[in-house]
DNA sequence: GATGAATGAGTGTTCATTCAT
DNA sequence: TATGAATGAACACTCATTCAT
């Protein structure tokens, strides 16, 4: 009988995530300590190790409930009624209209974490797990598209959905070192624009 | 060994540079420790104190360096003879053939510096600097195709050289996690593919 | 360990002073290591930073708690029926009584501390601020036997009061290079001789 | 037959003997680098080790050359005619005519050389040797002044030779911490006054 | 004799992790 | 479970000294 509910366990699981993720997207993974997490939340530094392994574990763990979120609200936004192209272009509209400021965070935290886990092969696994999910997802789209005559047939949907993602990648890797709002929503949309005429020819 | 030759002194900063950008590479900056670097070069701890100031100098010198020799082989394919679209093409392809190993161990480095300097304003600087001449060739080069109508009037070349460089990045960022040298040309070509299309139309 | 008492937190800190005083005293402050302090407390290294924040930090609350101490026990040998004469006799007596070993240990810390601080600008304001305690005090008794006529009214009690402690500090010196027990005690004698004269005529 | 002269060795070295003086008085002897040294003489540091052996011989015959010309210029000042006390009387006012700003570098030097001395067995036989030259001059005068029926029978020479020099590395000490040339001048004339009643009764 | 690059033991400090309370 | 003091390996950096030129 545990003195505690299972729901209260995973609130502060979920509440030391999102602090820590606060602070890696802030500091970089590196130069975050676990002071910098706990002092965030308020809570012990003993409280942490209650819920997560290690330091590591926690990076991990955030970046696996961020990727499952990712690639459900990929997901959720997929009307039934559109056209395959409309959805695609939804989604790429859906992207340019965040704001630059959690994009820049949030993206500078995924990028981080690509690299480290690039060099560590267990988190290397997840990391392609996910990123295969956000790849099929969108090549899914591209052969809707094909079937339905909206693209060309010639486009080979895995190579072409593989190339969105660098785009979109690579983009917000640009607009991190330089490029504000505008600038960001710009690239955007010569990335929806360059993406339409290849696929559609 | 005192009254060394200039040249002398620049070669050991080389080597040095060299040195940890091997290491760097290979583990990531924060974990790569000083002593690493020593050990890798078969050098003295102080020794690396007689060129650079700290562990933070050497990055940012790696990185300068290498920017500068990234412009300057830029320039120097440039063959007079051929057509605005044929020297674009041929820079494509030139990144194409490069060995994924070499890629990744220093896209890596590219990523991570440019991850750390977003979080340190001075390094920042010098990161844009180096950036807007890349982008600054390129669309030189799109701009050149327009004058020749090689490419649509229509492209801001500006633009369009930042999706360049946005879609290079990004394939490099994805074939970091998976994908070897097969995929990454496969990606390469599918670059190609896709820029000329948004150039020409 | 946590949920500690402030008492013992203080308890904690206060050893800590005090080993390092130990230290410092021993061997000077520059010639002590962290790990000097650490291995005499048969503590941890970390431990030290969980309660100062520098080796400097330490060594001036060393110097602090010791001046506040000081000033303390200056107070607190303050007869209420003696005359002034008789007070100021009993305080250069019972610096006389003190244990040469215990003298020179501490003011090498005391001079060399000085030193030190003379060159901190930070630091020296403590010292200038603690030395004038001393210095008041010394002039108040000063003060007192002037008007009850102990003392020549001509006497300028500040400046008695610096000479006071200048000769204190000076034979503390000199008993520093050579000197034991017995050459202390004399010249202790022989300041208490030329003070009175002084101040008597 | 050497290539250069023993004149030119022996200025040599007294110039890096004045220059270290000049460093170590400024920022102390544990914080002064043999590179400071060398910056300040604008010399090459293995210069210095063909005159030295270490930093700490520097440190030692800096005071030992230092010393020797104490003495002496002891005895310069002493004129043939005065009484011993006009001789004593002189003695302090020279050295109260200093100006504070060579008197704080000097004698920060000299008490830190002191307390460094003190804990190592070499240099303080040196240190004790000198002092006792000093002190000896002083007795000396006194006992003189004794003869000459100038001074008191009673006083114990030694010991009111002591208490001078106390007295005045004291001052010196106070002068450190607070104080500029004025303060110091009133303590020396406080001082004169002091010692002259103790002598004279 | 002069030079100054090389050396590497030694330093203060940090920080992920542990564990007694 | 929560706490936070304790731990100690690890780190970047310093600096007196050496020695090839």
């Amino acid at each position: 009988m545990p003195r505690v509910t299972e729901a209260y366990k995973e609130e502060r699981r979920a509440a030391i995530l999102e602090g820590a993720l606060h602070c890696f997207a802030e500091k970089g993974y590196a130069a975050t300590t676990i002071d910098d997490i706990v002092r965030h939340l308020g809570i012990s530094k003993g409280a942490i190790y209650n819920y997560f392994s290690s330091k590591e574990d926690i990076y991990a763990q955030i970046m696996d409930s961020r990727m499952n979120r990712l690639v459900e609200s990929l997901r959720a936004g997929d009307e039934e009624t559109a056209s395959s192209a409309a959805k695609l272009r939804m989604l790429v509209q859906r992207m340019t209209g965040q704001a630059i400021e959690d994009l820049r965070r949030l993206l500078s935290f995924h990028l981080e974490y690509s690299l480290y886990a690039s060099r560590h092969d267990e988190l290397k696994r997840s990391i392609e797990k996910h990123d295969n999910a956000a790849i099929a997802f969108v090549a899914e789209l591209i052969a809707e598209g094909k079937r339905s005559g909206e693209f060309r047939a010639e486009v080979d949907e895995r190579l072409a959905a593989s190339m969105f993602w660098a785009l979109r990648d690579g983009i917000a890797l640009d607009v991190l070192s330089h490029g504000g709002q505008e600038e960001y929503a710009q690239l955007m949309r010569g990335m929806e624009d360059m993406l339409f005429r290849y696929l559609q020819g």
